[in-house]
DNA sequence: AATGACTCCTGTGCGC
DNA sequence: TGCGCACAGGAGTCAT
């Protein structure tokens, strides 16, 4: 489930359990993810003090003490559960027990998740965050700044904005519901996207994931679920997954033929064909 | 440089 | 109820 409005509500989740406090006990069930995994990573986790927590695009960054930030990415299945059973659920992949005795379990099914221990003052150069483009909801995200990086770009405004080069934290939800918001095709070839359309879709990427964090902020306790799972929230999307359904904008009009799926680059698209161009 | 196909993995839900 | 298949929120790698 991850973009960015969840790995946000994760991230923010496990602040309290960890900011501030001591990793005492960390236990690795696997040598490799996505990637293998730092050379031994729980043996350097141990011991150490959590400064601050943040993210950039789809990571989650853990400030330690001596300089070094955990990344995690939560793939396509990561999730945290805090305070696990014991013992822990299927797939939990590292478990980290802090001073005040929390547990935390990264649990990931597919492992397409990562996990890696950077120096914290090279961040910016890390690889994986090296080429990442701009936060969508930061002042610098603007109409023309989106512009000039689909400048050139032959590819739909679809598949770009699930380019992470282009702007960081973009999923295949937000797509469709921001290009939605913003009355855009998914099929617009994205250098076509300039003046009054860029100024629209920009607002509407924004107010989505603004929208989104804010739900799962708000609706659940400290962001845990009863089974301990973090950034999990009641969704309202208004065309992701509902192919065949009414156009939540264009109610009882004959002319809309509902919302539509299409395949793009292999991954599904939904949108509204009427109100979309 | 940019693009699209393929790939990694397991779980779930559907039709039969 | 069981089985097989399609599909799933990501993104690196490779050929073109």
């Amino acid at each position: 489930m991850p973009e960015l409005p969840e790995v946000e509500t994760v991230m923010r989740g496990l602040c309290p359990p960890l900011l501030g406090q001591v990793l005492v006990r960390v236990t690795l069930a696997r040598q490799a993810l996505r990637f293998r995994l730092p050379e031994r990573l729980a043996q350097r986790l141990t011991g150490r003090r959590v400064l601050g927590m943040a993210r950039r695009g789809k990571y989650i960054l853990a400030r330690l003490d001596g300089n070094e930030t955990l990344l995690v990415h939560l793939g396509m299945s990561g999730r945290m559960i805090l305070d696990p059973s014991d013992p822990p659920p299927a797939h939990a992949h590292l478990l980290i027990e802090t001073g005040l005795g929390r547990r935390i379990a990264f649990v990931d099914p597919r492992r397409f998740g990562s996990l890696d221990l950077v120096d914290s003052r090279a961040e910016a150069t890390h690889p994986r965050l090296r080429r990442l483009g701009p936060e969508p909801l930061g002042d610098r995200f603007t109409p023309a700044v989106l512009s000039a990086a689909l400048a050139g770009r032959a590819s739909t405004i679809k598949a770009a904005l699930l380019d992470q080069t282009v702007v960081a934290g973009l999923g295949n939800i937000y797509v469709a519901e921001a290009l939605f918001r913003a009355r855009i095709s998914p099929r617009r070839q994205a250098h076509g996207i300039v003046g009054r359309r860029a100024a629209r879709l920009v607002p509407a990427i924004k107010d989505v994931l603004s929208e989104a964090i804010a739900a799962g902020g708000s609706s659940l306790r400290d962001h845990v679920q009863p089974n301990g799972e973090l950034g999990y929230f009641q969704h309202a999307w208004r065309v992701y997954g509902r192919a065949g359904m009414p156009c939540p904008d264009c109610p009882g009009r004959p002319a809309c033929p509902g919302i539509a799926r299409i395949e793009q680059a292999g991954r599904s698209t939904f949108y509204c064909p009427r109100l979309q161009r």
